[in-house]
DNA sequence: CGTAATTTTGAGTCGTCTCAACTATAGTGG
DNA sequence: CCACTATAGTTGAGACGACTCAAAATTACG
């Protein structure tokens, strides 16, 4: 059900300024010129592919609404996620200078996305130079959430990389005000949970009823709730320096 | 032992160029802007950190000689290897936009390396704004290679997933003029492949004599021999799109 | 040449996986 | 609005890949 101002002409790039203000500082005459970008609706079904492993790009999604994930297709029809992404991420940024897929970005939910020429992007960056590093800064970040998960699946056991992986989604939502009050959307099957940490969905699933019956989390009809904000982060270890928020939320 | 030559005046930026050269295109004008850059050399013995997690950086180490790994430590002893870093690469090109350390950059082998000032970088990308995208190409090819490091480490099995690794350090190495014949250096430690795909040292021992066994590879004295790059490359499924090389080097 | 670092091997354990069935929930059409 | 069907979640039992602990063998280094 999209809203229906959704469609009508004019660009709805708020979602994008919001999040880069999350993570950068923008002149008031930046923020203009990326209101002015050229910005294409378009509307994805649960399981559709924004873009997929081996396409040329031309363009850049700008998640609008819902969830989209970036995942890798292995043999024996082994998935692994690498990352997922919200409202206000340019999801695949990063083809601007790397055209060429080797990965796939799919939808999550029913997504809404904006498509930004590059062309219209690099002429941007170009008669805004300043605006280079904001977005380079918004890879970078991405980039650091990598490093995170690589340590995640390589050194964290199953009941801490699932509770570092709700720490990181849950702030990640409530710096673009995504989310409040520790709960969150989080519409994931466990079979996405169980590709984004390198577990299995059977396992996936015992140890949510493990941080369940430790009254950290719940996570029902697509709703993370946290019963134990300071507990889960204890319980992850987790450090959120590594999202470079500009101010630390409040816990 | 540092080549003589390394302590002059001239600031030795062209591994630098090589590497730049190997995922993007640069115009003559470019190059020698880069070449112009003020770099100071640095030695570093193996084992010391170039930069540690939560330091606030105000320049760029690029590695001229020697191996470089990014780490995370984790409690218990914990420790996760994100990337390995060679002659030419910019190891930490992210603390331009990304001041503060989220991580460790440490020396794997004695190793010369050259600071480059934030300052300098930024004036060099304000006079040649066409730098923008080579270098933020450069942080996307590296974040490429954290989501295969994702893939890696959540969905191969052991052997793979060391095959992986041989594979893509081949690569890179070779790219830049390192490596050739099917040989290239590999000075790490067991302990460090094991922080690197997220296995124990043991484990990584029996399989290292697994793919030995199978004559896929030889490790001894530092130095990776590939047998039959073919099997290897089949055996780990490895795919070098992510990679970004402009040309595929034959196999 | 002695000492530390690294590699190798064995034996037992454990976290996570596989396979398989069953239950619950959500979406769809009559 | 309910029945039907597909999708998602839950549980049990057994297997296995990788881990732990520990010691010995080898190699590197000052």
């Amino acid at each position: 059900m999209p809203d229906p101002s959704f469609f009508t002409d004019e660009p709805q790039l708020t979602p994008l300024l919001r999040k880069l203000r999350s993570i950068t500082r923008l002149s008031a005459r930046d923020e203009q010129a990326i209101l002015r970008l050229p910005a294409h609706p378009r509307v994805f079904t649960a399981g559709q592919d924004l873009v997929s492993e081996g396409d040329r790009s031309t363009q850049c999604w700008l998640v609008l609404m819902g969830w989209v994930q970036r995942y890798k297709l292995l043999s024996g029809g082994r998935r692994q996620i690498s990352a997922f992404h919200v409202a206000g991420d340019m999801a695949d940024l990063p083809s601007l200078h790397l055209p060429v897929m080797d990965h796939s970005l799919g939808a999550v939910t029913y997504v809404m996305a904006a498509s930004i020429p590059h062309e219209a992007l690099r002429e941007l960056l170009e008669r805004h130079p300043d605006l280079n590093a904001p977005f380079w800064r918004d890879t970078l970040v991405d980039a650091a959430i990598f490093r995170e998960w690589v340590a995640n699946v390589g050194r964290r056991p199953a009941y801490q990389r699932l509770a570092h992986l709700f720490c990181e989604l849950y702030l990640k939502q409530a710096a673009v005000g995504l989310a409040q009050d520790h709960r969150c959307p989080m519409p994931v099957t466990q079979v996405d949970l169980a590709d984004a940490t390198g577990l299995t969905s059977v396992h996936i699933n015992r140890t949510l009823r493990d941080l369940r019956r430790d009254k950290l989390i719940d996570l029902r009809s697509k709703t993370l709730v946290i019963h134990d904000w300071t507990r889960l982060v204890e319980a992850a270890e987790f450090d959120p320096t590594y999202l470079q928020l500009d101010r630390t939320l409040a816990a």
